[in-house]
DNA sequence: CCAAGTATCTCGCTCAGCGAGATAATGTGG
DNA sequence: CCACATTATCTCGCTGAGCGAGATACTTGG
């Protein structure tokens, strides 16, 4: 078959392109997730952590679960389960009592790394192939593709939960 | 503690910014698919239907279950779902009988538009401002991700269930 | 201080997905 | 053709992720 499938628009090639690498990521990751006694959400969550802490930021339990979007319930047995397997502890924000600060153990920090490192590793490696207006391009692509993927769900604040 | 951050490698941003991309996708996926009555999981599969339908592909319940890391029991119960909600159904292969095919039917297809027709045109349009330099670029780096992702797993042939 | 608001947790429940194994159809060697 | 291994799917029983509802603890504005 395959037959005259009625041309599709120039540049689809690429959205199709986008979509296998999401799903690669996303088996990969699940797959990595389960090799490690984790869950997807676990694994999702975990990034999540290592991203801001990498951004000097303080997370807590709330914001997590949003991010995720997950409920307070589904969050709290989220916490538990991470702080469980020793890849973060609860401390209770000084400012805010109401609030727990979820802090990363290192041993978080290195389950990523070793789920990221070496796919960081060959992406860096290809990247080394372009030149700085190809990975301007690059660059220019993805955020666009991110702003307009965010942009489809809601305009804004998505106050619910 | 956060201070100097050791400064990350070039291409490093462009790794976040996938990164954030293929959260962005999996979170408006995930939203929309408990917005239609579904889950992730079901999206994804109709994503993998739909994907082997352009391709003039038949897919069986086995395959299916493979292609989205499902055990035979999830798979059945996948399948039992999709079939429930009308988006497939199910047809005994004529040639080999122990094998059921799956349909997809045409609401499946308008559900998959529904998602995908927004972002799609987005993205067409962002492609739209890209020359065919930058586009091969973008192409060249895409699949090249892909390919390293897909590479990080097992080398080949991962028999299982 | 109290009321309203906010952050997290507890409880009870549904249901996705797993492991184990049943069932049915194919292919293969004697 | 009949045992027998193989393959594809399904059934059963179970674990546990995530939800809704509501409790609890703390904060903040009148």
């Amino acid at each position: 078959m395959v037959v005259a499938r009625e041309r599709e628009p120039e540049g689809m090639d690429l959205v199709h392109l986008l979509r296998e690498v999401t799903l690669q990521l996303d088996l990969a990751g699940g797959e990595f997730a389960t090799r490690n006694g984790l869950h997807p959400t676990d694994l999702r969550a975990l990034i999540a952590l290592l991203d801001a802490a990498r951004a000097g930021e303080e997370l807590t339990a709330g914001r997590l679960g949003a991010r995720l979007g997950l409920n307070s319930a589904g969050t709290t047995a989220l916490v538990d389960r991470l702080e469980r397997l020793g890849h973060l502890r609860r401390v209770r924000d000084t400012r805010d009592r109401r609030r727990v600060l979820l802090v990363v153990d290192p041993r978080a920090v290195a389950l990523g790394q070793s789920f990221f490192g070496p796919l960081i590793a060959r992406t860096l490696a290809l990247l080394d192939t372009f030149d700085p207006g190809e990975r301007a391009a690059i660059r220019r692509f993805l955020t666009g593709v991110r702003d307009a993927t965010a942009g489809t769900q809601e305009p804004e604040g998505a106050e619910k939960t």
